[in-house]
DNA sequence: CTGAAAGCGCTTACAG
DNA sequence: CTGAAAGCGCTTACAG
């Protein structure tokens, strides 16, 4: 059963009958390889833009050979975060010729599940890992795996040794959420709330651990929130007997939250605040930030992966990504 | 050249051996074809389980048979309405035990070359299209694409003939935005200003068209811009000589920025201001918006592509999506 | 109800 | 430099 019954798909064998030339001379072309006479190479390559031929992704998967599609894996595809690495992540490809094709994962325990069946599927070259939740790393790593890189994460030093090895694309994090409270602290600040969000990942981890370490040597007063990405509904639920000089959130989208909060409540001047990311709302909502390139990190996640599926292995084991304090 | 040249992945071949049972009729099993026995059914479903046996992607789509894969083109995958759509989307694809794989257009003359890609590759049962751009409509359909669902948009009526008979989900955007429009005048609005964002599709054209007709029969006082998303700047850059009484935004997104610089100025109990969507940002800082159930959307359009996959030709060619005006 | 065989579209040693 | 052949993992008429 042919699944489009309208007009046939022209394949390799009938590029071969209509042009005379061999399917494996055809196949050479297609895939580059340098031992093809230049007359051949030119008859073939306009014999295929002239009937349009393109190879099928299929016939190559099976035949072993690459296709040209690299998967990506994203708990967030909500967040502005996920989207931004996601865009790098695909121009970057595409310059490349190739094809990123995404797949969102619904709660932490669901991401493993969709690299697994990713990678039954064997039709990636490789698969970019974004932001994975910490517990991906406590389970063995699917067998069978192509090519992975990861992204806004790595491996934890009591990860399961499976993980170990793969190339990461990591933000600075603790540098510059430190730097950003250093300024805080020299304007003044002595007292913090924090808000995390509700995920247990990588970047959480480090930013809160930047904050905790800060607060804690500076012997500061401090307490802190999680539970959810909603600033405003954190506040409101929150008891503060006494007002904080500072609140430190997790990211932009929750410090737009509280932002909106402390307007409403005329506490937008007395009140510093910060967010993490450098979304276009925290320029609009005016709080400080930490600039995050996210665009930058898709795009090095994506050059790392073609690496290794290239064969480059002098290639950096791991990037970081450096950031900008705006406050 | 084996891809992966760790543990050999186990292939219907090595699992006939393995049981003693042909692969013909493991393949029965597999694609649950009604003509093998129960017990041979159960021995085989054992085997699968004890083996971990998961059928190759493209052995299946080489065969001509269904994969089990559906793709999805979206052009604002950076924007909360595709996120939206595309997780509604996701979770009913799940739900049917099919997957959603998700490519990103950067601009408008991309999302056709998305699709003609994604058709060429022979790879996925169907393919689900998230608020084409108009101008996909001046062309010619790609050929060999599979099933078709569009969602949040149709074929205009001048559109190129390959594209008529697509079973398409729209919002009822006019309605709803009439609706609107009649509270608003309602309480005494009798001057407005629209803005649109920056791109031409369905969306953009029916809530601006329902707009336009509401001011135009009422002979209402009214202006618009278009070119950006950013409510903020657009107002900014608007030089308002007398202000109207309110303001109509294409979506919540503008409509934060606008709200925004309404507060700043303290106008926004002055003015009235919509969006549209109904985003959570809709919420926190207070603007009237038409909600829109962005799942839902996703999940009627992933349910009709299953119906045409599974050849049920009696299915509704049109699902209309009815919506909720919040003042 | 079950199996042997052909075929889907490619790639790549192998032989020339 | 080029081609014939084997093989990748499946499905499905066909024959029994």
């Amino acid at each position: 059963m042919k699944k489009n019954s309208g007009k046939e798909t022209l394949s390799i064998i009938r590029l071969a009958e209509l042009t005379g030339i061999s399917k494996s001379t055809i196949s050479r072309v297609v895939t580059k390889h340098p031992s093809v006479s230049e007359k051949t190479r030119e008859k073939v390559e306009k014999a295929i833009e002239k009937y349009g031929y393109v190879p099928s992704i299929s016939g190559r998967s099976l035949a072993g050979a690459k296709t040209g599609i690299i998967g990506l894996i994203s708990p967030y595809i909500a967040s502005g975060y996920a989207a931004e690495v996601i865009s790098g992540a695909t121009a970057e490809a595409r310059s490349q010729g190739a094809h990123i094709l995404c797949s969102a994962s619904h709660n932490e325990s669901d991401y493993l599940e969709l690299l697994r069946d990713m990678s039954r599927w064997r039709m990636m070259d490789g698969i970019l890992l974004i932001a994975p939740p910490d517990l991906i790393y406590k389970e063995k790593r699917p067998e069978n795996t192509p090519q992975l890189v990861i992204c806004s994460s790595k491996p934890a030093p009591k990860a399961d040794t499976s993980w170990k090895e793969l190339d990461t694309v990591t933000v600075a994090n603790r540098k510059y959420q430190t730097e950003l409270l250093e300024k805080f602290y020299e304007s003044g600040c002595r007292s913090f709330i924090y808000f995390s969000g509700d995920d247990q990942n990588y970047d959480a981890h480090e930013r809160f651990g930047a904050f905790k370490s800060f607060v804690e040597e500076k012997k500061l007063k401090w307490t802190s929130a999680r539970g959810s990405y909603n600033g405003y509904e954190m506040m409101s639920a929150m008891k503060v007997e006494k007002l904080p000089d500072a609140i430190i959130c997790f990211n932009d989208q929750i410090a737009c939250g509280v932002y909106q909060y402390l307007k409403e409540k005329g506490l937008d001047n007395k009140i510093k605040l910060s967010g993490f990311d450098g979304d276009p709302s925290s320029e609009t909502y005016k709080f400080s930030t930490v600039e995050v390139p996210l665009l930058q990190i898709g795009k090095t996640g994506v050059q790392r992966l073609f690496e290794r599926i290239n064969g480059y292995n002098e290639a950096k084991r791991e990037d970081i990504i450096e950031l900008k304090v705006r406050i």
